[in-house]
DNA sequence: CCGCGGATCAAACGATCGTTTGAATGGTAG
DNA sequence: CTACCATTCAAACGATCGTTTGATCCGCGG
């Protein structure tokens, strides 16, 4: 991604995407960023208009992908008709873990959105919502579709608890050490197993 | 804790404490952090020595506090002979939801500590694993006896999940809009309340 | 009374930050 | 070939960063 091949656009989109995750928006400078991607600093400015604008691209367009995901995983999941719960916390829940594996640095992101959460930044949280608001919102009416007995609150509230869950677990924020014979990949794929099962558990509860 | 009546050391680790909370380590500068104390730019070297000096004595404070009390919370419980799953819950979380409704600014503290996870700085992960590791084996091993039919590494991966959902709940990063209506000390101890019978719950599964 | 030392102060250090400028570059339409 | 326009470039802007310096304050023991 930050190699030849790709434009300079998606050079510095990577580079800052990596340098994001690992140092913080803060902590990431534009002339890091720009000599990651082997861009010229000006660059930035050129394509994106500011450090604000080029966090936000970072955002947009790992995030179109992976709602679209989302939301095809749960039509699949709804046309079906025999829905579990454990299908539709897994609608939502893979497909991040599928963009967490992808080749080009794709586990970089999860960290940049658990950042993002971090900063607890009013602008970006209204980006977020505006955004990407209605995919919450279908979700949780499916989830309200097979919980019947849970009033709304408690539904959002363990909701909530399970975006927490999930982005601190992609994250790989956890004092869970992986072993050095276990891959990153199969690491995250028991995350997901175990998420899942422990979610679908409270969910019930 | 900002004021006059606090000395100056603890009038810099008020201010850094709600300033890191608010900007993260790298956005929060020493001259915001001076000010908000008022107290001169040079008394954090003379009293820290650096930047990361602060932040150290910043965790220091609180962890030295809040694992004390996790403890003996725990002491509490388990003496008592009868301990429910939710009263070593409790005895874990409580300590935390209570700090963070200390009356100095308490509140920033939670927030801070989630920031240092999403930092996933390895020296301040070594720091918090060689002076806090001993309460997680504890809580662990109490666990283990509470859940026999659990094996080590289910249990490894769903207490890594409610330590997420714990950071991420008190630190109040949800998407669960607190109501006007509602202080902030009641949603805490809302999110305390679900976040048990949640967590709960999924351990039992 | 003096003088020592911890504490605080204003001021400045060089480094690095995001941003801007204006010129060079290179492909393409007329 | 020429003219144009999107792109890239080196260089510099003022602001702010963490850190250091040396003077000044002030309470306390001798």
């Amino acid at each position: 991604m930050t190699q030849p091949g790709f434009s300079t656009r998606e050079r510095i989109l990577g580079a800052a995407e990596v340098l994001f995750a690992r140092h913080g928006f803060a902590g990431a400078s534009l002339r890091q960023v720009t000599a990651g991607a082997r861009v010229n600093l000006a660059a930035v400015h050129y394509h994106f208009g500011s450090k604000e604008g080029l966090i936000e691209e970072v955002f947009r367009r790992r995030l179109d992908q992976l709602n679209r995901e989302r939301l095809a995983a749960l039509a699949r999941v709804a046309e079906r008709g025999n829905a579990s719960l454990e299908d539709v916390l897994d609608a939502f829940i893979r497909p991040a873990l599928e963009q967490s594996l992808e080749a080009h640095g794709g586990g970089a992101f999860v960290r940049v959105l658990a950042r993002a959460y971090a900063e607890h930044d009013e602008r970006l949280r209204r980006f977020l919502s505006e955004n990407y608001g209605h995919v919450l919102r279908e979700f949780a009416s499916v989830f309200m579709r097979l919980l019947p007995h849970l009033d709304k609150e408690r539904l959002y509230w363990r909701l909530d608890i399970i975006a927490g869950a999930v982005t601190y677990a992609m994250a790989d924020f956890g004092i869970v050490k992986r072993r050095s014979t276990t891959s990153e990949e199969t690491h995250r794929r028991q995350a997901v197993t175990h998420l899942i099962a422990f979610a679908a558990a409270g969910l019930r509860a």
